[in-house]
DNA sequence: CGCCTTTGACCTGCGC
DNA sequence: GCGCAGGTCAAAGGCG
């Protein structure tokens, strides 16, 4: 084994193939002055891939598995984070190298105790240049002297060559884009901040408000308090590490999932959706109040069904307790998406186990229960069922976050459901026990298409409701030329019309709240803001011509430009979600009704002529606890 | 054999 | 306390 000073060969390096795993091992702990002090790294290198570079100086790259331990007495970096470049810089200091020319490509895995980091890496070292007489002998072993061998490995060495090229390059465009939306990322956030804190000092110079207390102003509007929840929690309690001192609990996400990876991941959501990043992230249900019992393997604690609502029902999110119930209130939230299926269910990308079915009172139709089976644990559920009145439209349901990477497939249905959830609970977190204004929110949030989204906060459970059923593609109804027009691929298949339909709206709600929520703390929904709403103050012009750009991305990034473009809209729109979804308090002069959990008995539907229809959910019928043998598709 | 569905039993919350 | 309803568990069986 090669121990503390780096691989070494003497001969011509092209002959050189690792058949063994090499481990450097112990390096020194002479640096006195650089915070490194006092480690004992272990370097693992994996003996299959490695291969070398015929350019001047040689090169060898292979997979490094590197396992870093850290002794007790060891004090962190002074910045808290300790990152695989500084791994590399250390080494490259210690022995000499430039590191400019190393790359990494890492992979954080979950784990406990020391940091445990396994990445891909071409050292950029210049073997030639490391040669130690110590180590010659471990390397020389696997040299072949012969010339013939060598050109017998000449062509596999070929096709590494052209392979390590290939992933160089991409492993360039990758950390490009990566650095990319980091930055985006970054420049959000403190656009975010500063709007918050600017919106706080101007809400109160001009409101006079006081956290928690109802004001009248000089023209009768009741001015409540309000907040969005903090979305900066919601990627992940480190991704702004300026921002929270939230770092307790490891810097973990309820999924396990270690700082590390949540800051990657939070980089990557330019709009704000998922708690840890993943825009793919699918708000659906979680387990209820009823597994926080007895049952096995359940992750939720107990206290996650207190609300931690303040006297006034202001959220408190500055402390890990209050992330807790956070999520778990935002796991409890749901989405459903109707839409005309005859497929038992509608293919949204991701992988379901039926577990489940019953009777629901109410519908002679069968409820199934899915879960996601796409990762081990994965909270995610959904419910299935036909409508009881159009037995075509299939209803699911969705709750819960998904712990998982999705496939792009399903990271449609995932990040509308998730931006969806998102948005009913930023709301719910002040006022979720109200009376719902849907034909104004239908009206006001989704304007090109009228009778899409409505909000039900249906005990015991805040439900977003999407609409696919309406018009075949309701983005190409006639409007102004000022609205959208978005084309969706594929209209004339049901599923992928309902799942391309549903694309659009995460991105709306999600940039819409996530960029301005800071603009309604203590949000008053003001008579001018309803007028500009009413009267059709849209984005601003967005001409797509279909077929010009067909990717989702595409689409997305057009839609998010438009909303972003016109900051009116997008404050209109959070204003008109905020005021809806927790709206009651004004609207109801502050009243709160029976439903001391945050749950009211109202419940919004759409017709299938687009005509909004309110109706309480307190249903009285009988439904048949009893399973029942007929199935979804047997209707 | 592994994965999935089926389905009766069980658990929990809620209203009366 | 009891019954109802929603939701989940887990054994059994089917299927590729």
């Amino acid at each position: 084994m090669a121990k503390g000073s780096g691989l070494s060969i003497d001969s011509d390096p092209i002959g050189f193939f690792l058949n063994q795993p090499i481990v450097l091992n112990s390096f020194p702990e002479d640096d006195n002055n650089h915070h490194y002090h006092n480690r004992n790294i272990k370097w693992k290198l994996g003996a299959m891939d490695a291969t070398l570079n015929r350019s001047a100086p040689p090169t060898i790259q292979f997979p490094l598995n590197l396992n870093c331990s850290h002794r007790q007495d060891s004090p962190p970096p002074s910045d808290g984070k300790r990152t695989v470049m500084d791994e590399m810089d250390f080494f490259a200091e210690k022995h000499g190298h430039d590191n400019e020319a190393a790359s990494t490509d890492v992979d954080r895995k979950d784990s406990d105790g020391p940091t445990a980091l396994e990445f891909n890496v071409n050292t950029g070292l210049n073997l030639l240049t490391t040669n130690t007489s110590s180590d010659q002998s471990m390397v020389d072993d696997g040299i072949s002297p012969n010339v013939e061998d060598k050109r017998a490995r000449s062509g596999e060495l070929a096709v590494l060559q052209a392979e390590l090229e290939r992933m160089n390059s991409e492993n360039h465009r990758l950390k490009e884009t990566l650095n990319q939306v980091t930055t985006t990322y970054n420049a959000l956030q403190m656009h975010f901040a500063t709007l918050m804190q600017a919106q706080k000092a101007k809400t109160t110079e001009e409101n006079g408000m006081v956290d928690g207390k109802v004001e009248v102003k000089n023209n009768g509007t009741l001015v409540v308090p309000r907040q969005f929840m903090d979305l900066r929690l919601a990627t992940n309690g480190d991704a702004d590490e300026n921002s929270l001192s939230s770092s307790e609990g490891n810097g973990r996400d309820r999924s396990g999932s270690p700082a590390i990876k949540g800051e990657v991941m939070g980089s990557k959501q330019q709009f704000g959706l998922g708690k840890d990043g993943n825009s793919d992230e699918v708000l659906a249900f979680d387990q209820d109040k009823k597994e926080h019992g007895s049952k096995i393997g359940r992750e939720d604690s107990p206290d996650q069904t207190s609300q931690g609502w303040g006297p006034n029902k202001v959220p408190r999110f500055n402390s890990p307790k209050d992330v807790d119930q956070t999520e778990a209130t935002m796991r409890k939230a749901r989405v459903s998406v109707r839409a005309r299926s005859e497929a038992p269910m509608i293919t949204d990308g991701c992988q379901w186990r039926k577990y489940g079915q019953k009777m629901a009172k109410g519908n002679p139709c069968p409820r199934a229960y899915y879960r996601c089976t796409m990762a081990n644990g994965c909270p995610v559920r959904k419910q299935v069922q036909r409508c009881a009145e159009d037995r075509t439209i299939l209803i699911t349901t969705y709750e819960g976050n998904h712990n998982h990477p999705l496939p792009p497939n399903a990271m449609a249905m995932a990040s509308t459901t998730s931006s969806a959830a998102r948005m009913l609970l930023s709301g719910s977190m002040s006022s979720a026990d109200g009376l719902m204004n849907s034909n104004f929110l239908t009206r006001t949030l989704l304007p090109c298409s009228p009778s899409m989204a409505t909000i039900s906060a249906s005990a015991p459970f805040p439900t977003v409701t999407l609409d696919l059923t309406q018009s075949p593609n309701p983005f190409q109804l006639p409007r102004p030329p000022t609205q959208f027009q978005i084309p969706f691929p594929n209209p004339s298949q049901t599923q992928n019309l309902a799942t391309a339909q549903a694309t659009l709206l995460p991105q709306i709600f999600g940039q819409a709240l996530y960029n301005n929520q800071s603009k309604f703390s203590g949000l008053q929904m003001s008579q001018d803001m309803d007028s500009a709403l009413q009267l059709g103050h849209q984005p601003q012009a967005l001409a797509m011509n279909q077929g010009q750009h067909n990717s989702l991305s595409d689409t997305v990034s057009a839609a998010t430009a438009a909303i972003t473009a016109d900051p009116n809209f997008t404050a209109a729109l959070a204003a008109a979600i905020t005021s809806i979804i927790g709206g009651a308090a004004q609207t109801n002069n502050i009243s709160n009704n029976n439903n001391s959990n945050n749950n009211a008995n109202i419940t919004t539907t759409t017709t299938s002529n687009g005509n909004l229809t309110s109706t309480t959910s307190n249903s009285n019928s009988n439904g048949n606890n009893k399973i029942s043998n007929s199935s979804l598709q047997g209707n």
